[in-house]
DNA sequence: ACTTTTCTTGTAAGCGCTTACATTTTCGGA
DNA sequence: TCCGAAAATGTAAGCGCTTACAAGAAAAGT
């Protein structure tokens, strides 16, 4: 004979109360006496009980859980965001669903259905970039969305990242100044993925500012072999770019990788930098100068967010958290 | 006015049969004759019906839902596998919950129970090593428990690993094999972890059965700044080890950027070999000859196996999966 | 002491779906 | 053409919980 699982009536009966006082026992404790309380909570233990999670969304219409799709979880990227953002809510009680997308749109949407019709309270998107569509199907489906790793104060959807284009004007500003003249740029696809765009916006504007001509744009796949094969290609000319600025911390370990292989030192005779500023950063050797994110702040600040729309508070304000330029070794001055 | 959700019954009025053919339509389609079929699932793209997740866990006893806690998402080593697993469940229609317990056993229990409380039809664990009553806790739920990164056929839990003890074995007997006699071995807390336990037995057997001098252990967190400050503390005497041992490539890498730090040459100087071979294994320099693991292999079996109990099928066997050494450049043959 | 107000607790109606069982339809064979 | 078996569909009873509302108990006025 199986034992079976405890359901609320039986914790009622065991402490000879009304199943309405045990389910508000669980959930706004503040509204039962202390005495009876006290004897619910002993017949909870006792029992072992568990409230039934179905039951319990079904009748409250939440589930207390809030999904995120990554792009992926294999590189470094967003490891660091998703793990403050998953202790954040699971401090408050919130359970993380996770699925990835492969940097693919197409994926990404069907993984978003699956995702909201498992019954997520919150959404948490990487980038502004959806198939069409997306926007509309989440709304009539009343599910909060918060964007991360972009920061669009005009856009429709909340976010809560850094500004892309303020921050690789910063590093190309700092590419500049160093007096690099001949530039290249390896990028992912920027055509699916508007973090990259804005990045790019933003260094092609100081480039014409300073006057200086416009870097050779690449783009590879998102992985260290992408990198590398890219640079490789970048590098077999005549005329090779004295730095090659990576929009990704992966890709730029790929092509210092490459370079190691191709007997060119780096920073002497190429500078490399890069975007993210992830463990790699630090332990490929020359370490990268590359671009500080707040990765953790913004998962958390990300988790907050959500929670407050998940519990029907008003579209929040978007938040645009602080970059900055991590100098190490892999950029060079030019003389 | 706030347009309603459509639910079940919407879509059964809409198309003029019963909810129940509805829902056959949905979850057996084979027992529903083809034009019917048509009519109803036309209904349900007009309207955008998305089923209750609720309702549904709460008639069908199941949310297709399976949960992974693991130690930390933001190094490595459990990105890649996690990857595979939730691709692989994904492919199944399973969704995946995530919960981190940073290495602490206690914090991982609740995390068990909360995600058991969200309806998780299978878990998903690293090692056999939990707090007291977890066992006890999951089986009285019913909850079907698969053990990954761990192989131990005589355990209840059954497992989807690799054998820890061998894989040490392997590394060790090259260690000694490559002349190396004064060692040490830099781990993480065995106390509360059965695969460096099991790891460590490995390597004494082979030190004993060479005659060779049992290595000085010494344990680190698990973090690059973990493993660099053990090594200090190792490499901080008269008589320094030939060849540091790591047990994890994080602590490896944290290793071998201390020597750097300390202008002691990597393998030259020192031997430092790691376990588990992740990406930064590749990347650091010299790069790391370390214990490669089927991490993508290992996360697939494992999402197969427990989508199989889920499923109620019987327990499975145990699956033991292959390991080898990657020879790298970080660790020297004396001569 | 009695009425009014305020707390506690109980009653019972769903929440939206699945599924056992009942009913109707279809179809092959005599 | 008629009958029985098989296939398709419908009926309705839950699944275990939350919560609006009702009822009873305690506290506070008068």
């Amino acid at each position: 004979m199986v034992r079976q699982i405890p359901k609320l009536e039986d914790v009622a009966a065991k402490a000879g109360v009304s199943t309405a006082t045990v389910s508000r026992c669980l959930n706004q404790p503040e509204k039962v006496v202390a005495d009876t309380r006290e004897r619910v909570m002993k017949a909870v233990t006792e029992l072992g009980y568990s409230p039934n999670f179905g039951a319990r969304a079904l009748a409250s219409r939440q589930t207390r859980t809030i999904a995120a799709v990554i792009p992926t979880m294999e590189n470094a990227i967003f490891a660091q965001g998703l793990q403050a953002f998953q202790e954040e809510l699971s401090k408050e009680g919130f359970t993380l669903l996770v699925a990835t997308s492969g940097y693919d749109l197409g994926a990404e949407e069907s993984q978003i259905r699956s995702l909201v019709a498992r019954g997520a309270d919150g959404l948490l998107l990487i980038g502004h970039d959806r198939e069409p569509g997306v926007y509309e199907f989440l709304r009539t489906q009343g599910v909060p969305v918060l964007v991360a790793w972009a920061y669009d104060p005009k856009a429709q959807t909340p976010s809560v990242g850094f500004d892309n284009e303020q921050a690789m004007v910063d590093m190309a500003r700092l590419v500049v100044q160093n007096g690099h003249r001949k530039t290249a740029v390896l990028t992912v696809d920027a055509a699916i993925d508007d973090r990259a765009r804005h990045r790019i916006v933003g260094l092609k504007k100081v480039f014409k500012e300073a006057g200086v001509k416009e870097p050779e744009i690449l783009e590879c796949t998102l992985s260290i072999t992408g990198g590398a094969n890219s640079f490789a290609k970048l590098m077999d000319t005549e005329d090779r770019p004295s730095a090659v600025m990576c929009l990704n911390d992966v890709i730029a370990v790929g092509a210092i990788m490459q370079a190691r292989e191709m007997g060119i030192s780096v920073p002497e005779q190429v500078s490399i930098t890069g975007f993210a500023d992830i463990e790699l950063a630090k332990v490929i050797d020359p370490a990268l100068t590359t671009v500080h994110l707040p990765h953790s702040e913004m998962g958390r600040q990300a988790a907050k967010t959500l929670i407050d729309m998940a519990r029907g508070n008003q579209s929040p304000d978007s938040i645009c958290l602080p970059t900055f330029i991590q100098e190490r070794g892999s950029l060079k001055r030019l003389n």
